[in-house]
DNA sequence: GCGACAG
DNA sequence: ATCTTGTCGC
């Protein structure tokens, strides 16, 4: 199929898809978006990274919110069962990431991941998926587009355009840097759009992306070299 | 039927 | 995600 051919992964087993896609569809009822009702104080960024084909390694970096002053970081790595599907992300790199943020001594008010909330096909993006499982508010924030179509927003830091899929604004496409390509910010859980844009725009300081998500991004390559 | 497709 | 050189622009 059009996934494996551009990836070097064997075709997946339609009934695993069809599982997934039945798991999404149960979790999808739980999904809360409201304005968060919590003082942010602390805000927590995560990414993964692979060594090698079948071992990926997380990371989980502490901010204080509105200094953006680091202030805890942890890490773990084990192995993955699943290939990367479109769709299917969390299935492959939440588990991880969920062992990751259990070695946080603090927790966040909230958590940015690196990828899509509820612009997803069944608004089960990892960051939303994450939310669900910790129970936490949680927004995401990813590089690309992976449905929905939108008009490319200003060129200057702070211009947005809304995401739009099947009628419904299921992201903004927000403008971080000048003339930088911008990033889809969308809610994953117990957040809304509006906060979830604000507080990406808020941590944008000098990159392109928010440092919550950069600090984690860096910090996943730093760990991955002491560990190899 | 032909593309598109987070990390 | 990862493999990788030079190159254009602020």
């Amino acid at each position: 199929m059009a996934y494996f051919r551009r990836f070097d992964y064997p075709a997946p087993d339609p009934a695993i898809l069809a599982r997934l896609t039945e798991e999404q569809r149960q979790m999808q009822e739980r999904i809360v978006i409201q304005k968060p009702d919590f003082d942010l104080k602390l805000i927590a960024g995560c990414d993964s990274s692979f060594i090698g084909e079948d071992t990926i390694l997380s990371v989980f970096i502490l901010l204080t919110y509105p200094e953006l002053e680091v202030v805890e970081k942890v890490w773990h790595h084990g192995p993955v069962e699943l290939p990367y599907i479109p769709g299917f992300l969390a299935f492959r790199e939440a588990p991880n990431l969920l062992k990751t943020y259990e070695k946080l001594e603090q927790k966040p008010d909230l958590i940015m991941v690196d990828g899509h909330g509820i612009s997803h096909p069944r608004r089960l993006g990892i960051a939303t998926h994450l939310g669900l499982h910790l129970n936490k508010p949680t927004m995401g924030v990813a590089k690309k587009v992976l449905v929905g179509k939108y008009k490319e927003p200003a060129a200057i830091k702070g211009s947005v355009s809304p995401l739009i899929y099947k009628d419904d604004i299921i992201a903004n496409v927000l403008r971080t840097k000048d003339n930088i390509k911008p990033v889809f910010v969308s809610p994953g859980h117990l957040m809304d759009l509006e906060s979830a844009t604000s507080i990406a725009l808020a941590c944008a300081t000098k990159y392109k992306l928010p440092e919550p998500t950069r600090l984690a991004d860096h910090y996943a390559a730093v760990f991955k070299s002491e560990v190899k």
